[in-house]
DNA sequence: GCTTAATTTCATTTATTAATGAAATAATTG
DNA sequence: CAATTATTTCATTAATAAATGAAATTAAGC
């Protein structure tokens, strides 16, 4: 795997700006938008040493970035005939990142909440009558969030397709 | 200002575990999950100093976790007869909380990428004739993402009203 | 099936972000 | 309007998260 130092255009830099940028909105690491926007603006996939090269990033960042967006589903590994090594390409379907990021991120915390609440529920047993009905409302209004929050997730991925 | 110790009930400590999750599901400190969670659950508003005791954490820390909490409108300042202090509430509508991020969070970095697709632009000017096409086709379904996802925020938030 | 190359994993380092609390500022009260 | 109390700000510290790269693992080519 022979690293190559081969410096970033303006336009790509500028492109992968505004990836970081977006990534950032939601908590995720710079390199990920780093990785996501490189694969983004070049026309051809790109293997994991020539992404190294472009981003001046290690090893073990790149290989843990492109697991990730794998799992989001917003870079896809291609085979490129002759090649031995992986070559990578972004998915360039918003609905696809957006759906990979509710589905690797937000469901399964909607899913721990769902969790949590089935302890938390026996925990009022515990509580002075008096104030159990103000605790009931609150935890069923977490309910009633964690529900519609499902239900949201599926509007919005139906209703985006660009 | 006299911080009382007064530690957390079960169901207290539970249901601010769940918006702490939440919040660092977006990123943000779990400060501010802690503050918003105990207002949540709490009967009445609640002083600087009493959330500083109940949590156990610093002045600072409270200070700019209820200004951001705040600027979200997931918190309000509550008016108590006969308090020089200011007191606090959780807003409970996921709808104010959503748009608050959205509004604090999402949409500004929306107006940075118009801005920086501005800067981008023009720079396609000195790309090889040939690669042009490719490029230009890239930028502009990055234009389209930054409309839509303004679009998609209005019509989220009019949706949802819980 | 042995060798070499590619990739993943993970303990450590580095960088980033959040928390702290003292000092500055603002607000309230007598 | 002086004195006290509440709140904000911000430089520093602490905690957390990301990046690194060597070692382990996996896979390809001969």
């Amino acid at each position: 795997m022979e690293i190559q130092t081969e410096s970033l255009t303006e336009v790509e830099a500028e492109v992968i700006d505004i990836f970081v940028r977006a990534v950032q909105v939601i908590g995720l690491p710079k390199s990920i938008g780093e990785i996501y926007g490189l694969l983004f603006i070049v026309p051809a996939p790109m293997s994991m040493d020539q992404i190294m090269g472009k981003l001046q990033i290690s090893l073990g960042t790149a290989s843990q970035g492109l697991k990730q967006l794998r799992a989001f589903k917003a870079v896809k590994a291609v085979y490129v005939p002759g090649e031995r090594k992986d070559f990578f390409s972004a998915e360039s379907e918003f609905r696809k990142l957006m759906a990979g990021f509710f589905k690797e991120e937000v469901s399964p915390q909607l899913e721990v909440t769902a969790e949590r609440l089935q302890v938390l529920k026996p925990l009022l047993e515990n509580v002075p009558s008096d104030q159990v009905g103000h605790y009931r409302s609150r935890i069923e209004k977490i309910e009633r969030w964690q529900k519609n929050g499902l239900n949201l997730i599926d509007k919005v991925l139906k209703f985006i397709d660009f």
